[in-house]
DNA sequence: ACCTGAACACCGTTCAAGT
DNA sequence: ACCTGAACACCGTTCAAGT
């Protein structure tokens, strides 16, 4: 078949649309690109880094240009992008979520966010940065997660979880405790 | 063995906290009860209803006396709670997660945080809370997780994810948001 | 009530071998 | 470079049967 690294992760990301991460194997993966399981190796040296390799396609796919303005309308943008990117596929805020925590994935989205918060101090900045990373991803995944549940029946339907009104609220609470910080421009 | 469901949790944890989440599986729960995996099915219904309970016990280890006093010291003192808490079982923080996101877990947690911020407004105490829970969790899951990748040698210690300064620095830029949004008694 | 034994339909990963 | 075929050591869950 000759497929290639990006023809694995494609494979990978289509599974995971269509089946969920719960049902993402590396068999299935095999069997949506008609190759042998064994064929995967060649490409990729174990699930976890397909995993990884799957998050960081989910962030660029979701890229877009780099926002300018105020640093509070930045934050917004970018965390609206995150957040666009990653449920824009099943369960795409947990495999991104899985992957940050071993230094990929959302490495670079939080690069970004402190870039924006470059006018505050810098111990401010960064775990502002993170602060925000971790709500934008625990948001994310706990909305699709409760999908997910409510989908297959095992939990009552619940709106208010993971919605774009709770989103605001809870990224306007940290957006305003970086403004009581003052940053040293503006 | 006569095992009870109480049994089944306790075992299930020493598991967890000896090999981590990853090396949980039924079958190794059932050797740690010295009984065949076909009898945990008699105590619980699924693995998946075996770590909702397991987070509840997690949580319940750590479970202090309700904090009194002023709104934010009373945050302070339930988050350093659940945090102690998931810190005290290898991926403490993980399984917590993983059942929070079905309504179980970190439910009651957060509705304790949205209690000690009865004084603010209803909307601003509920995503309060849950942009704190977010946090907490997200917080020390990386944490562990970093500690776990780290331990295998997947990646380079970074010390500065998941300690003590950065998640007090997260939390403080949180509470003052909250602070911001003017309690409507003090 | 609590458990055994055997089975079913899966996993991730390795490895020799093919083209 | 990319893949097959076969194997290894596992999974979660079900179910008849035992005490």
């Amino acid at each position: 078949m000759a497929n290639r690294l990006h023809d694995v992760v494609d494979g990978a990301l289509r599974v995971l649309d269509t089946h969920g991460l719960e049902f993402l194997s590396m068999r299935r993966v095999a069997a949506e690109l008609e190759v042998q399981p064994s064929a995967l190796y060649h490409h990729v040296p174990n699930k976890q880094t397909l995993l990884a390799l799957m998050a960081d396609e989910i962030l660029a796919r979701g890229r877009r240009e780099e926002p300018a303005g105020p640093w509070d309308e930045r934050v917004a943008a970018l965390c609206d992008e995150f957040r666009t990117a990653m449920l824009a596929v099943r369960d795409g805020a947990e495999v991104v979520a899985t992957a940050s925590a071993f230094g990929l994935g959302a490495h670079e989205p939080e690069q970004r966010l402190s870039a924006a918060l470059a006018g505050f101090e810098e111990d401010v900045a960064v775990s502002g940065a993170r602060t925000i990373m971790l709500f934008v991803l625990g948001h994310a995944s706990a909305r699709q997660m409760h999908e997910q549940a409510s989908a297959t029946g095992a939990i009552e339907y619940d709106g208010s979880i993971g919605s774009a009104e709770s989103f605001d609220l809870g990224l306007g609470l940290i957006v305003s405790g970086l403004r009581a910080a003052s940053p040293v421009g503006v």
